[in-house]
DNA sequence: GGTATTTAGTAGGACGTCCTAGTAGTTTGG
DNA sequence: CCAAACTACTAGGACGTCCTACTAAATACC
């Protein structure tokens, strides 16, 4: 993951520089290309131990979702919700998963349009393995204090809220 | 972007209660899913803008370095050491913008291998109009006062770090 | 100089994300 | 009770990201 020669500079703090003497908002743009360079940087070394378990952290989250729920088992369309993914963003998923033996999809008993996916055996030794390891390696967020853990929370949550996220 | 019908309920909260009871890290488990989650709805929302002038964020961030060049060209390799991201995703980048007209491809005169990226005078005009949006639009980072701006870039500093992007 | 290694970029593919469109069930309202 | 509206999911495609080859050019090293 790590860059094979890594700059001299910050690019994002390089960037600013430049990004000020012609525009504004700069501690904005500044923020955003943090937070992207950041997301980008933890996904990767998450679906990189994933990867020992043949999953990604996408799938991985639906697993953990399903151990969550009371019987293991939860419609498509709820777990889109809870994971605030597209529902076809849960198809696919949904489907690389089955393929894997780790849940099964079932219709739902009670609504014939629903799908029910349901975390197997197998599914539920995984996420413990899974999980196991991403805590060890920290979550990928090496060095962060747990004040400092909070204080990203804390500054992310008013910006999820105002996206519609929940009430 | 925002969800028809809002949970009534802050799903990485309700998450982070449940996997207390299970495994450790919760703070960073929060935190984790907290960055996706935020990076999901910003880049959303910054697509969205750009949209209507034909751009996504990353092919926006290519033109931005492009004009922060003293030539207004550059070679794609040395894009990607700036954008932080693979080769193939800045060819992949560079065909696009130049499918719209916005840069042009060219050898480069002292290295056979490399191309140069150099961006048209369409590509800076529609650098301006693009910014101008973003930057009214808050960089869709409603709300965030330069405090919270600034702590954002300052937890996210130190991973960059440690990930290897610059010294 | 000539070969070996390194470097720049492309090709093709996997994955996750989104979107639009379409199908098949369910619910609603007259 | 039947048609209209809604809901759950799938199909197919665009995009950005990464990876593993692969080609071609530049550099290093005898």
């Amino acid at each position: 993951m790590a860059r094979k020669k890594p700059l001299p500079f910050d690019p994002i703090d390089e960037a600013s520089r430049q990004w000020g003497r012609r525009w504004g908002a700069v501690e904005q743009m500044r923020a955003v290309t943090s937070l992207m360079r950041a997301q980008q940087i933890v996904i990767g070394e998450l679906d990189d131990i994933l990867k020992n378990h043949g999953l990604t952290f996408a799938r991985f989250e639906a697993l953990v979702l399903l151990t969550f729920s009371r019987r293991g088992s939860l419609p498509l369309g709820k777990m889109g919700e809870r994971l605030q993914v597209h529902p076809t963003s849960v198809t696919s998923i949904v489907r690389r998963l089955e393929a894997a033996g780790l849940v099964t999809r079932t219709p739902h008993p009670d609504d014939g349009r629903a799908v029910l996916c349901e975390i197997t055996t197998a599914g539920r030794e995984l996420v413990e393995a899974a999980t196991a390891d991403l805590v060890a390696a920290d979550f990928a967020l090496h060095g962060l204090t747990d004040e400092q853990l909070k204080m990203l929370w804390t500054v992310l949550e008013p910006l999820r809220h105002s996206a519609g996220d929940f009430s």
